[in-house]
DNA sequence: TTGACACGAGAATGATCGTTCTCGTATCGT
DNA sequence: ACGATACGAGAACGATCATTCTCGTGTCAA
């Protein structure tokens, strides 16, 4: 172990990717310093660009460990609205709909990072894209159990909507238009066999 | 006729939108520096600082006079689609994807301008939120002309559609996200009466 | 105990930025 | 032609930032 390290090399990584999570969702990557972070996590400078070597890999870094946990809280989110009977496609609505409601709120981070393009590499547009990639695959996945002849475009349509209502949710500040999105996926799903 | 002045205030105050339009919208605000519109526009920081006192209330003219121009081109734009035969509705797909598909392009100017959070006023905000409305309005307008038994929600969806297209199709550099997008409203339309 | 070392705190560095100021010049009314 | 004035060019100012460095301290092996 780390001779005078107040605490291990996990917890400091943990420590400072929470912080990152915090400040770069709530003020946008340039909205944040460097010793905001330090501040924040409570990892020093030092040990804070001996794990990141630089603010653009601690982006990185934040970008894949906010895709994983917004993904595992996305499903568990919709299969959770789903045992409770509702359409899954329909349920992907429904969990939007707590996340917009919840304090905080302030759309989807891949969505505003990818608006500050001074602060971004081809690398982080590349996480974002896959992000985006990975929420159309994971409404394929549920559109395939209960719409089994759903025309090609539907995941592709339905990700549009989605990210549609995220991002008008944020500008509202309001719940209403993915409310609305949501009707219209409704009276769609109702052309399409199941 | 102001005195010394190489160029006329009207002149001056073209040229400092036409260069903040350009720089901000391909670099986003954080990313564009006064000295650059100086650079760009050839107006001198006196007479910059003189017309807008702050970098903040230059960026408040700039969204103010996009909106305009961009109502203007959108306007057009789908009215051009629909003397060519198409649905109103539809045609503001046809509209966008010329739009997304021009040299340039990087998304929604307002959608962007929000995501930087540490950039932006109360003011800010509130133009970007009358710009989404002003869409809204506009596409209630297109609605009631060809179907007049529409349901309420239909305006607000569209405009969340057309905005998760916008989005989709800068994050994949791709037309794709736009044609599932107007594939699923042709369908939903399918079933609204005329 | 002692020397080598890894660390934290935070100062230092060099760059960038928004904004203001200086200075030399060109223009206008007279 | 002359003083007052408005301007452009760009230097200056003060703040902020990413990143690095220093220094004093605690820790380990022997």
């Amino acid at each position: 172990m780390s001779p005078a390290a107040n605490i291990s090399a996990d917890d400091a990584r943990r420590a400072v990717l929470q912080a990152a999570d915090e400040l770069f969702y709530a003020h946008g990557i340039g909205g944040v310093v460097m010793s905001d972070v330090r501040d924040s996590s409570g990892v020093s400078m030092r040990r804070l660009y001996a794990m990141y070597p630089s603010k653009s890999e601690l982006v990185a870094a934040w970008l894949t460990d906010r895709h994983d946990r917004w993904m595992t809280w996305f499903t568990a989110a919709v299969e959770r609205h789903v045992a409770g009977g509702a359409d899954p496609l329909l349920a992907t609505f429904d969990a939007i709909g707590e996340w917009v409601a919840a304090p905080g709120y302030r759309g989807c981070a891949f969505i505003n990072s990818l608006a500050e393009t001074s602060e971004l590499t081809d690398s982080h547009r590349t996480i974002i894209a896959d992000h985006k990639r990975d929420l159309v695959h994971h409404l394929a996945g549920l559109a395939a159990r209960d719409h089994h002849d759903a025309p090609e475009w539907l995941p592709a349509a339905l990700a549009v909507i989605i990210d549609g209502a995220i991002v008008q949710c944020t500008i509202f500040a309001s719940t209403e238009p993915l409310a609305a999105a949501r009707s219209a996926v409704r009276q769609l799903l109702e052309t399409i066999p199941a």
